[in-house]
DNA sequence: ATTGTTTATATCGCAAGCTATTTATCGTAT
DNA sequence: ATACGATAAATAGCTTGCGATATAAACAAT
């Protein structure tokens, strides 16, 4: 049976994946976050105040691995929980200042390491790329459900 | 600034790998491998007795990773590490009878994973698909050797 | 009011990845 | 023979991901 790793979408995506991660990493290290914060902290970037619950609805990831993220990234004095008023199982979540100020530099090495890896594409093949993601993803998703 | 998650390459490549991983994990689990199991499996299949620095040479991942990896394997029945005659620092890793069994089941689900990932997607796409990630892998190889 | 169900979050235990360091052996050069 | 640098593997300590379970609060129904 003829099986090459190479030419395996599996074993690419995840190659490649780590490779993201750690260019991102080296380029957000310097300022403090780390890439598994990421997408929480662009969530709040566009919204504060948000719960765990309205995090996990919107990032594909799930609420033990959020939860913990959020300890972490609360233990770096990178967000606030406060309890909410209304609802005593609820903690709402904010940014500090220093986060706030990070917002751009931030987002800055995120498309600094989407340009790199994307070094030599065109227009029509980036987007060509992002939809095989997708389109990827969305199969992936119907056959877990399943 | 706009930067939404869902057009970036590194957020949809997280995802994606999360997926694959997940799908190959719910396949192989009843043969009692796991997904990261699955690179070192394979070049065993291809050729036992290799050293842990040859599979590290050609497993794109760390020197600290296999050894953990192999460890678990090793509990868990998949190989057995044979000190070599001719150097005290290497062992040989060999596979098990039931490992040695398995090859066949589980380079048809790692197949079925791919396929149902690339469901819809014709063989032009599939290729440029494959070829788009080789391209992002080696752009962020480079960078991350500079 | 108590009891049971649902909901929000936290916790447990694990895998797989990383960097950095340690340990043990080899080989080489004095 | 000894001491020193190189090499193979192991270990330590961390993050990010998962499933499963526990805890605590809210709500619903007697």
């Amino acid at each position: 049976m003829t099986f090459e790793k190479d030419s395996s979408a599996g074993y690419l995506a995840n190659h490649m994946a780590r490779l993201f991660a750690a260019g991102l990493q080296r380029r957000i290290k310097p300022l403090g976050l780390a890439p598994g914060q990421f997408p929480a902290l662009l969530a709040l970037w566009a919204r504060e105040g948000q719960t765990q619950k309205d995090l996990v609805r919107t990032l594909d990831i799930e609420q033990a691995t959020l939860a913990n993220t959020l300890s972490r990234m609360e233990r770096d004095g990178l967000i606030e929980r406060r309890p909410s008023a209304e609802d005593g199982r609820v903690q709402k979540i904010f940014l500090t200042d220093r986060t706030r100020s990070l917002r751009d530099e931030a987002v800055e090495a995120a498309m600094a390491q989407n340009e790199i890896a994307l070094e030599g594409f065109s227009d029509t093949e980036t987007a060509q790329f992002l939809s095989f993601m997708k389109r990827a993803i969305t199969s992936m998703q119907q056959d877990g459900s399943a």
